[in-house]
DNA sequence: CGGTTGCTTGAATATATTCAAAGTTAGTGG
DNA sequence: CCACTAACTTTGAATATATTCAAGCAACCG
């Protein structure tokens, strides 16, 4: 079903990450002089994955931890008999590869949407992150957090919600987290992918997820064609949801 | 529904981190000589909260981070109309708290199953703890990305299970947890909660959820009666979890 | 165009929920 | 020790929600 295509790799070690234009964003923490030549040192090459590829795959070994550059992803779960649960979304600014910090096992696949850029960063000098660099240590322990919540929200979503909240709940969290991102504004963003995404996603069949958003936009709340989500009724999409995971700022980028 | 009770402070400020008897548990990594020391002057006091007692709100502010000694409980948030979702449960071992580490706002709360004392550190010396000792440091991202890897699990069991696989899969992850902490062995543990506890877990009604533990029963897999939970047919409980998350040691202990 | 992928819809079915009530167990106080 | 209560477990029946099955449609691509 997926299969797993390696990744372009293309050599940039002149990586200027001090002009990196997502660190630039306003929503990024800014680093200091010494923290910024350590990263640029970390930084061992930046990589290109094809959509549909899979940098990432549960069972492999990796070496390395990735920031997203740029384009969408989502890790997942699979199952034997080839049921998948999509575990979150992948946008720019996130770290990847960190779950497994000691062992160097996957437990989860990653697989991109569009095409991603991703900064690539050797695990075994993490250590070296953790003696030298105590505010990107933190940095990062604050990242696993963050991630950690959104699980607890996801979890409370598919837990507890209906097919109707549980829709409302990830539209919602997309668009925050995508403006987050500089990704959304206006009510309007891009969702690079279909319908069975979302339903993987939410533990919905795909006819049911169909169903539900086909609701969402007679009652003129959130249209979604095109690959193009159009939000309406952000305060009744809100109070669909009861939960309006507006994202902090500044937050850290490795 | 659930009273918010203050817990009972107890002042133990002699605390010997040292002779722990958790941490002399074979299951926990050994400390420096130097990093036993910070963590005994980490440590400010040791805490009891009493069953059924709420340690940690949600939406409420804590200075302090938690490390539990001894005792059940479990993680949860709700929803304004009642319905909550425990997002895992709580046993010795676990550092409570880290979720917020920058903003001390709490966004789930934690309830005690049985009496839980609670080794209590301050959040605003975490920062100490990064800067001088960063094998620590690395224990807490490693203790942040296990609890990652613990939901993205859980959410795979109730995103894509059915209820029968979400039971054997939840009494199978609570029996390898259990056994990591020295509570269970032979097949058997306690189960400090009720049936409640474990539908409000899984997102699934208490009717069903009795049901489905019937029918395990009824296949002679695992049986539940008086806090008592006895596992007869392991493999066949693996076999339909489709996950058997045996427990890396040794694992680090704050 | 023909083929593929994704969206949409209706109908039949399955799974899980809600409702209702009885049985059990543990704790309390007379 | 027993009556009484409250919390938890168990069961059956009716209902709701979501799934599966099946098929048509639309857009895109070589």
């Amino acid at each position: 079903m997926n299969r797993i295509v390696p990744s372009d790799r293309v050599a940039a070690r002149n990586a200027r990450c001090e002009a990196c234009p997502l660190r630039c964003m306003p929503a990024f923490r800014k680093l200091s002089h010494a923290e910024i030549d350590f990263v640029r040192a970390f930084k061992v090459a930046e990589i290109t994955a094809g959509a549909g590829t899979t940098p990432l795959a549960e069972g492999s070994e990796t070496d390395y931890l990735y920031t997203v550059l740029s384009g969408w992803g989502f890790r997942y779960k699979s199952l034997p008999d080839g049921r998948r649960q999509i575990l979150n979304f992948v946008m720019p600014g996130d770290l990847l590869g960190l779950q497994s910090s000691l062992t160097s096992e996957m437990h989860h696949s990653v697989e991109a949407l569009t095409k991603m850029t991703l900064c690539v960063f050797p695990r075994d000098r993490l250590w070296a992150l953790f003696r030298d660099h105590p505010g990107l240590a933190l940095d990062v322990t604050w990242l696993a957090a963050r991630q950690e919540r959104m699980l607890d929200e996801n979890l409370l979503a598919i837990g507890q919600g209906s097919a109707h909240e549980r829709i409302a709940y990830l539209l919602l969290h997309l668009y925050r987290r995508a403006e987050g991102a500089g990704l959304a504004g206006e009510g309007e963003m891009e969702l690079p992918f279909t319908q069975q995404h979302v339903a993987d996603a939410l533990g919905l069949s795909l006819v049911h997820t169909n169903k539900t958003l086909r609701r969402l936009a007679s009652e003129n709340i959130a249209r979604w064609s095109s690959g193009r989500l159009r939000i309406n009724g952000l305060e009744r999409l809100v109070a669909i949801a009861k939960n309006d995971p507006v994202p902090v700022a500044p937050r850290p980028l490795l």
